[in-house]
DNA sequence: CGCGAAATTGAAGACACTCAAAGAGTGTGG
DNA sequence: CCACACTCTTTGAGTGTCTTCAATTTCGCG
């Protein structure tokens, strides 16, 4: 089973231990640093599968720190249509610069904790570690890039190397999270409802392609369950350079 | 006439008569910040309309900081597809943070000039002026929001609400750079193939659209000259609020 | 076991694409 | 200054991918 050991969703009580330091704020941080920032946060919080932690138009005031859980973050307009922006995990920051209004809204698909810090503290917190600053714009500055592949993705691409190449991130990018971790198989939190609201596509549709993909043996995704039958012939269809996949994740190259 | 009048493309020698002080990582800056921030310089680079600042794949241990002239972002599929990613106007930060590898490619639309900082010297300067780190990570922040706007119009949209979307947006920012200028015209230095390449769609269709928008009266787009005819209606096709400019340009909401 | 949400399949139609050719505009060199 | 070459724009006809609508089946959960 690609299923990883059940854990429960209550957040770490003391940074040392907290997920978010695999690619978060406090990647590599030295432990001084860490109990700076702890300073610096507020307080923690958690949100049910299914729950707003953010809806389009609000106002925040804090930055939220994603420590455990997946979240995904999306636009809706008018009529109904909605696309989603992205899938953040584990180390993600989800709130928004400045006391301005939410572009877009974000959805917990698991349960979620977040560590809470106001945009106020933001200014003294790097005033005293300018590390972090830079290390806020290397994250921010990583998510523009994925953000800029999936407009590659959905400006350029067919059906079917849009859904390989969503499957693929996904996969990829999960497995950072556990790196000691392997299997072809993992538990994805989505529906194709959302496979298809990220590529730009309707669920039926995505429903189609997934059928091909699985007849030609090259991945399987049902019912929450992804399996990768042949990584190589992914890649293939997707598009997609395996080294391609470093800039997901964080690595230089 | 739309057209703004006639500057040399020479950069200017000092940082106080700067464009990209207008919205760049310059803008509200003291002027003694300034003075440290041109010291991190290396120097300035000129480049004509149509050559490439740098190309996928490269590497690049250096940021451009743009200062006058058009760029666009650009991915480049095997087949010789692209999408256009990002048009950036003055003040935009182009380079890469990291020794890495360019996710994207950078053209000129027009001659440009931009100052160049290297790499290495993000740290000491983010060391000496702690409110630039955070100032990058905002600019940064913001772009990501362009893309996530973007990414909703290619994945969500019509055609016809895509190219309205484009044309709006690039030319509410242009508008922004030139703040004292009114007119409902301006040369957007563009052929249909880049809106189309940046809209997802092929030159052809936008081609059918623009005449449909033109016969509408809402907007005319003809041999790089854009004119605004119904900004409201505009507005309307485009399924944009006009208070969603204000992320565009930067503005507290 | 039975209910609701998600997945699956079919048939018909729409929107955008491809291919192809002609017309308009721009720039260059004679 | 005009002519030619080139790029960009425009238009038509036919095609294909993806969508829409609707019905049925499967799955997870109480």
């Amino acid at each position: 089973m690609g299923r990883p050991p059940k854990r429960s969703r209550r957040l770490p009580v003391d940074c040392p231990s907290c997920r978010a330091r695999i690619d978060g704020l406090c990647k590599d941080c030295a432990p001084e640093v860490l109990r700076v920032m702890a300073a610096y946060k507020s307080g923690n919080r958690q949100f049910k599968a299914g729950e707003d932690l953010f809806r389009l138009g609000e106002r925040r005031d804090e930055l939220y720190h994603l420590v455990d859980g997946w979240v995904f973050l999306y636009d809706l307009l008018q009529d109904g249509r909605r696309q989603i922006l992205h899938f953040a995990l584990p180390g993600a920051l989800l709130g928004l610069y400045s006391d301005s209004v939410a572009p877009y809204g974000a959805q917990a698909l698991t349960d979620a904790a977040v560590g809470v810090i106001p945009h106020t503290n933001l200014g003294p917190l790097v005033e005293e570690h300018a590390g972090v600053g830079l290390r806020l714009a290397w994250m921010v500055w990583r998510e523009r890039n994925l953000a800029y592949e999936h407009l590659s993705s959905i400006g350029r691409r067919s059906a079917r190397e849009r859904v390989a190449r969503s499957l693929l991130e996904l996969f990829v990018r999960y497995r950072m999270q556990w790196p000691s971790y392997c299997a072809d198989e993992m538990h994805l939190p989505l529906t194709q409802e959302h496979i298809a609201d990220a590529a730009g596509l309707t669920g039926v549709h995505v429903n189609r392609i997934l059928r091909e993909l699985r007849k030609d043996g090259i991945v399987e995704f049902h019912y929450r369950r992804l399996r990768i039958l042949n990584p190589d012939k992914l890649f293939d269809v997707a598009g997609i350079s395996p080294l391609d996949v470093f800039s997901w994740i964080g690595h230089e190259t």
